[in-house]
DNA sequence: CTGGATCCGTACCGATACTG
DNA sequence: CAGTATCGGTACGGATCCAG
């Protein structure tokens, strides 16, 4: 890591060579991560109502992203052996662990995302 | 947005057809733009040493990566008139408080990277 | 020292078609 | 309904060279 200055908390290496801030970006920075733990707070659903749910996602992504969730152990995915197939969403412990976080960044957003587009459009304005 | 369950706070669309929540990940859910922030609450740095605290970036993401923080208002660039040139970056107020957000991300990383890791571990020891 | 400009491989991601 | 497979455009991001 080659740094001379004290870290904050949650930025150490660890002893594993890299920064938890940079792994759990690594997991969950995606566009769409996020945004699925977020409505399954709500409560488990189904594969077309997360899709109906979360605007602007492809059937892709969706099915790419929960997959990951599931392998990291932050989504749960149980099928209901019928017919139609019902799979049914939702987050494990460790899942809703990680919601407290996500809010926070979405309460951020929230106050302060005319801020940023003021600042946006300041600079913008400056520039090119 | 086709919603018809309640949506938790930061997700609303707030009348702008885009949730906070997905806002705020445009803005700083790539890769380095937080590790960026998580870097300068320490206090103000300059370019190079910057660049020698963020294990990986390249020179030229790190340039993208500040100009795009600087645009949204989360960052200053301050030049100090000497030569050689030298460049200062800080945390506006705006970045500070989204350093708040960022560090309950930081501290759950540390928390649970050794439950994600294991996670992971059974997921692919089942599968592939 | 602090970048800007360019080249270029790669990985992301949407669209589409197909399966159980 | 809940996926998988494949194709292809795009944008990310590293390497390199150049400038103030």
């Amino acid at each position: 890591m080659t740094r001379d200055v004290q870290p904050s908390p949650g930025f150490e290496p660890d002893g594993e060579g890299s920064c938890p801030i940079r792994e759990v970006l690594d997991r969950v920075g995606d566009t769409w991560s996020m945004l699925v733990i977020f409505n399954l707070r709500q409560g488990p659903q189904r594969f077309n109502a997360l899709r109906r749910s979360i605007e602007g996602i492809s059937q892709r992504m969706l099915t790419v992203t929960l997959r990951s969730l599931e392998r990291d152990g932050l989504v749960a995915r149980r099928v209901k052996p019928v017919s139609p197939p019902e799979v049914e969403y939702s987050l494990t412990e460790l899942g809703h662990s990680l919601s407290g976080p996500i809010d926070a960044l979405g309460s951020w957003a929230s106050e302060h995302r005319s801020a940023l587009r003021a600042a946006r459009a300041a600079f913008d304005a400056e520039n090119g």
